[in-house]
DNA sequence: CGGATAATTGATCTCAGTCAATCAACGTGG
DNA sequence: CCACGTTGATTGACTGAGATCAATTATCCG
């Protein structure tokens, strides 16, 4: 939605400041370890989070005992919010994360007495459900290749950090149950890209995106 | 998000009546033949479209040529809005097609002054937003038939049409590009489902739905 | 009725899953 | 400080589900 089309804030800073501190006046700031969860899918949903610091991940456990991982969040990124009163997904924190706490009832409150927020959180939701979508064609890119050269440049993309060794937040098994593959075939996939000298793993978190251009390429979603 | 716990609307009503007249105030009725294009990816996106009648799909064109259906879309739903002032993917009729054409700048003033509008768009948007994740889960399944069956579950609720002979609005193709498969797959899957006895396929585009426990279970998405 | 398009069926091959083993990293306790 | 055990990551061999290519059948619309 082009509610402000020249200067557009970073993809992942669409709460305006005004709405971040509308927010803020009703929220608590929690402090989590890592691996804390947040809440369960099921669970009635009594507040959203606005990630502060840290990283977050989100999964629904499937019937079959598959664990599928909707999203990765991050600092500015805003989760819990559903539509029937329990929360879709588990959420779970991938490091020590800061967050802000925000009761779903205050949030409805403000919501309809204050416009700015309304603008701010469509435009968040927006981005939101770009990248859900974004998701699902990565996910329906067969190439196992593919989908991982995507997965690297999103995170680059979304972590904001050009910081040369890309540090990942989430071990094998998340990328793996992210991007509906099996965790030998993420690390076969990582193989291959470093032989093509797309990427250099310095370390099994630590990895140096090469050449943009041909991880691009490789990924099948750009130009 | 829980604004209405328990009187909460049909899924796909998420627009409350009062959200639905405000709209209307501003909005300009259009019809529209089928397979006609409402927009196309990339260009200036000025107007969003709230569907009266008909079907709608969105697409994206990737890199290597393929075709990535991002979502079909059924009265009460809304498509055209994105971040950054053009459209994401390309939108095209499937039928005749009654819809609302809102301009965006008008939707932006109406929603700084109007809370209601507000709320109900925050709620569609918190719905397309799990079903594009639902979308991305069905995605990850690796099962055809599974991505089959879950597929017509999904449709079925999404026509609100429980009429026993279950009419596909769109063709083989477009399912195959939106569940990541081949046209031969969807054959095969279909073949597959029907020889279970879970469906009967009356034509190529009416299908009975037998067994919807068989084709939830196939689908391996429910509890 | 006839041509064009869509849908189905068949045969083959490729790629990712699975099972299994190896290797590396890290933290613990002796 | 180092041996050890546990966990996570990687690599290898084999199998199976879906893509692809090709041919046939069905359906739509003039």
């Amino acid at each position: 939605m082009p509610f402000e089309k020249s200067p557009h804030p970073a993809a992942r800073e669409l709460l305006t400041e005004q709405a971040q501190d509308a927010l803020a006046g009703i929220s608590e700031l929690v402090r989590l370890p890592a691996h804390q969860v947040l809440y369960r899918q099921g669970e009635s949903a009594d507040c959203v989070y606005n990630i502060v610091g840290g990283a977050v991940l989100t999964y629904e456990l499937l019937a079959n005992g598959n664990r599928h991982i909707t999203a990765f969040l991050f600092p500015n990124d805003l989760l819990g919010l559903s539509t029937h009163g329990a929360y879709i997904a588990t959420a779970e924190t991938l490091s020590p994360v800061v967050a802000y706490r925000i009761p779903i009832d205050a949030l409805r409150d403000t919501l309809t007495h204050d416009p700015t927020l309304s603008v701010g959180l469509v435009l968040k939701l927006c981005h939101d459900l770009r990248d859900a979508q974004h998701h699902a064609i990565t996910l329906a890119e067969n190439a196992a290749h593919a989908r991982v050269a995507g997965f690297l440049l999103w995170l680059r993309d979304a972590l904001k950090s050009p910081a040369d060794p890309l540090c990942l937040p989430m071990a094998r098994q998340d990328i793996a149950d992210y991007l509906g593959l099996s965790v030998e075939s993420i690390s076969r996939a990582l193989h291959l890209l470093e032989s093509e000298a797309a990427i250099l793993r310095v370390g099994p978190r630590q990895i140096r995106l090469l050449d943009l251009d041909k991880l691009a390429s490789f990924s099948g979603l750009d130009a």
